[in-house]
DNA sequence: GGCAATGTGTACCGATCTGTAAACTTTTGC
DNA sequence: GCAAAAGTTTACAGATCGGTACACATTGCC
């Protein structure tokens, strides 16, 4: 089984937008960062927005396989694990090469709502809070959309604000107004 | 008083920053869409980067002043305005010219630390926090870091989820939680 | 061995990027 | 009224942008 270049290079062009930006990076510094030939690239994607979009589409899974997952392995409970998502996004968070979400950059370099980038970004979170949505509902929430929608606020809000004010511990202190509105919402 | 063209140029080069984003937009674009020669504005700013942070600066203060002020307008206890801050977030979503946090998009773009636009971004939502810590005290709250912070991490969840999910409710749901933990917190 | 698929390096295209030079025009203060 | 300040146009430099052409090397498969 041979490592396939494709993969290699999306896998690795991945790790360059997200540290660097997608504007920032040009396909000459894809080039030197991958080690794939600016030829082959261009065979295996026509355009570079092509390429975002499989850097994106590759993110996508791969977050939501390790997001989940950890969940899982955090809490047996649908409650247990709405609030486990918060410890999850916390272990995320210290992680020394955190630099926010890729989902919400992309949405931030690419803004007309029908731009390709855009719309996959967008769906990316629509499917995360379709997740806790039924989340929700296994927990016998009264409101399981509501509940939902304002549990991803506060995971949005932490990841933002990660970003800038490290000194505060936004992931502990969304759990912990998770907790309280899971509690008012279960009551 | 004649109008000042180093003000204009900030006013509508920050217009078109947060229309289009910071890589994206050229020197070249700003001179068309400015009508301001690019010598002169390199007699203003020696750098392009020097121009963001002047337009950052004045977005910093727009925001403030009309951000608080509208909060005042809607409600006259601290308790009462921390909640019309939604209120306030709701009726900036609802603009048709809406394109999310300028500060999370220039920290989205200009990712590393250490690097005076995000520095700049990074202060900006500093002040804010610091200005809803007060509320919360005048609130009468018995953490009131900690519920600010609560505040703040659904107030940047609205606005990030306001960009991808405009289907939902994010002013509203945010709101209804802080109501929810404002009621705990003053218990 | 031989062929096709897949990869490579290098050189290039036109456009655009940030930033500058020089000569000229308008506005402003006194 | 006049000089300084502030603004303008035009042209350009050097680098980088996304993307292509072409000739050559490596690999897997039969």
């Amino acid at each position: 089984m041979r490592p396939n270049k494709r993969d290699e290079l999306v896998r690795k062009s991945l790790q360059v937008f997200y540290r660097d930006g997608f504007h920032a990076t040009g396909m000459d510094k894809l080039v030197v960062e991958t080690g794939v030939s600016k030829t082959s690239m261009y065979k295996h994607f026509r355009t570079k927005e092509e390429l975002i979009l499989a850097a994106l589409q590759l993110r996508d899974e791969n977050f939501r396989k390790d997001f989940f997952s950890r969940i899982e392995e955090l809490a047996d409970t649908p409650a247990g694990q709405l609030l486990a998502s918060f410890d999850a996004l916390g272990e995320w968070f210290d992680e020394k090469e955190y630099r926010g979400c890729m989902f919400i950059k992309a949405g931030a370099e690419y803004q007309e709502i029908d731009h390709p980038i855009h719309k996959q970004a967008a769906e990316h979170k629509r499917i995360l809070l379709d997740h806790f949505i039924d989340l929700a509902r296994k927990a016998g929430a009264q409101d399981p959309e509501h509940l939902a929608c304002q549990i991803v606020l506060l995971q949005e809000g932490a990841i933002v604000t990660a970003v800038f004010l490290k000194s505060c511990d936004p992931a502990g202190d969304a759990k912990a107004a998770a907790r309280v509105l899971l509690d008012t919402e279960l009551a």
